[in-house]
RNA sequence: GGCCCGUUCGUCUAGGGGUUAGGACGCCAGGUUUUCAUCCUGGUAGCAGGGGUUCGAAUCCCCUACGGGCUACCA
């Protein structure tokens, strides 16, 4: 019998969650899902320091937009409760305790200045980076250079008091990492990490093999930053005796900037103008508002389909995946080894291919409100339904709806004049006037009608198709982008159709006289 | 600097000893649509370098180079 598969995603309330975080939690989840196991949300909250307004609410409500729904958190409940951190230190101080006991763990009363000496002494002598281990640890104030007695005066004086790992000497500590194989590391290169904060809050490293045990998480999936410390975590584990619980270990390669070098900032969205987050978040502190996804008009499902392809693939040519069916197929040894360039092109086009995808009736569903709120007044459904049916097949994104089709809502644009000077004779003229009066006497106003009438025109009297069609698009759209002109036309109404005409005509003689 | 991880078209990737090295995005060309987009067809372009092992390496091993991560009382 094999364990109950249970994930945890773990961020930190730090700030907004970015793309690469939202892939780890979709890692974790589809991990969940496919094994019918239970995915966690637990705030990795033990920094107050670095703790921000609003974050959290704002991975909460990113989580809910995409769809990744913890079955345990700190909203939904759960039985391995609390899910907070910072609600926890009761549980740490229990534990940190405990490897003291055994040995695994010592007080150490080193106040600032003093680690710093010791940096700048050993950096003088040499070493680049001098650190807290095995070979200063004998130099330092702490419990295991000072007497029980001085060293208990220390920690009921409280200041100051962390307590840090005991690393053991030239111990091989190799784990398997589901993505990279066999990793291994030699205790003696590891430093005597802290484990409690003089504050009394566990750092990262405690907690979370802490919590982890606690939750009895079976696969730890964490971006690559974690692999280093993966070693002080199974030290850890050993320091416990909890070798046999142990979780497997899957770290995630980083998503990297699109040009140049290093992992994507939250900067880079506004240097390469692509959002690095999903929804768009107001920084009080810089005064800085980054742009997310939803409001950029990107439709979930292409959120999540487009990030599960950025380091992971099934190995069959299918790219197009809905969350049920990434649910199915991941799988975990699946994902690359090497860091993905974050690409906005390919985002663009997933989003694309979802817009089309989309039926008509859920568009409308979607855009509406923000239709209407544009153009500043209420418009039919059935009238958005054929818009959007017009439309998706053109726009990248939900937002190119309203920017693009914008001429379906509004009479106020500017002619597209290249156009108009090149196709508009004025010897034309009267028979645009025509054709105007013939869509005055047009019964029926369907696309079909519209179009026999005009092309009979055309051909009626030996005119070319590319001296009237033009025209009769410019003046009504005022560009040479756009829908079917016959459709279009349906769409617009014969009045606003004969009205769109006439001004439009007008327009067009006064520019080529003028 | 030290430790750890990585390296296939411009980008995301398939491929795990014998393949014309496959797909997708982008780009280019053609077709459809008398617009744009969609769609269809075709094209462009790649195994970081050097040594091994082998009858035979993109694939296995070593070295080098390059890239990335970590090196806090941050996560």
């Amino acid at each position: 019998m094999s364990k109950e598969v249970r994930v945890r995603f773990a961020p930190s309330p730090t700030g907004p969650l970015h793309i690469g975080g939202l892939r780890t939690a979709l890692y974790n989840y589809l991990l969940a899902k496919k094994n019918g196991g239970k995915f966690l949300l637990r705030m990795e909250d033990t920094d107050q320091s670095r703790y921000v307004e609003g974050a959290e609410d704002y991975i909460v409500e990113s989580l809910n937009w995409l769809g990744i729904i913890p079955d345990e958190g700190f909203e939904q409940g759960g039985n391995f409760g609390p899910y907070r951190q910072s609600d926890r230190k009761d549980i740490y101080n229990k534990y940190v305790k405990k490897i003291i006991a055994n040995g695994h763990a010592y007080y150490a009363f080193d106040s600032t200045t003093e680690l710093e000496a010791m940096r700048e002494k050993y950096k003088a002598e040499g070493i680049h980076s001098p650190r807290y281990d095995q070979s200063t640890r004998g130099s330092m104030r702490n419990s295991l250079t000072l007497s029980d007695s001085e060293s208990d005066a220390l920690i009921t004086a409280g200041a100051n008091v962390v307590v840090r790992l005991k690393v053991p000497e030239n111990q091989q500590i190799t784990f398997f990492d589901e993505i990279r194989g066999e990793v291994s590391f030699n205790s003696t290169e590891l430093d005597d990490k802290v484990l409690m904060k003089s504050g009394g809050m566990p750092t990262y490293h405690l907690a979370n093999v802490v919590d982890d045990y606690l939750m009895k998480i079976s696969h730890v999936i964490r971006g690559e930053e974690w692999l280093s410390s993966t070693g002080h975590h199974v030290l850890l584990y050993r320091a416990f005796e909890w070798n046999d619980n142990i979780p497997k270990f899957a770290h995630l390669p980083l998503i990297l900037k699109p040009t140049g070098k290093g992992k994507l900032s939250k900067r880079d969205g506004a240097k390469f103008g692509f959002p690095v987050f999903p929804l768009t978040w107001q920084d009080k502190v810089e005064d800085e508002l980054y742009s997310g996804f939803r409001e950029m008009g990107f439709l979930p499902e292409a959120v999540i389909n487009f990030l599960a392809f950025l380091g992971w693939n099934p190995g069959t040519e299918q790219e197009i995946f809905s969350l049920k069916e990434l649910e199915k197929s991941f799988d975990v040894t699946k994902i690359i080894k090497s860091g993905a360039k974050f690409n906005y092109d390919k985002a663009k086009w997933y989003n694309q291919q979802y817009i089309i995808n989309t039926p008509e009736e859920k568009l409308v569903e979607i855009i509406a409100d923000k239709i209407e709120k544009k153009v500043g007044r209420p418009v039919e459904s059935k009238f958005l339904k054929s818009f959007c049916g017009l439309m998706k097949e053109r726009v990248m994104t939900l937002n190119d709806f309203e920017t693009e089709g914008a001429y379906f809502f509004s009479n106020s644009f500017q002619y597209d004049i290249k156009t108009i000077k090149k196709k508009f004779k004025i010897e034309n003229a009267l028979h645009f006037t025509k054709i105007i009066d013939s869509f005055k006497s047009l019964e029926k106003w369907k696309t079909t009608d519209i179009q026999d009438v005009t092309k009979g025109y055309i051909t009626k009297n030996e005119l070319s198709f590319g001296a009237i069609l033009p025209i009769l698009r410019v003046c009504l759209t005022g560009t040479m982008k756009g829908p079917d002109v016959f459709q279009t036309m349906e769409l617009l109404g014969k009045g606003e159709v004969i009205s769109r005409m006439t001004t439009g005509l007008e327009f067009c003689k006064a520019e080529v006289k003028g």
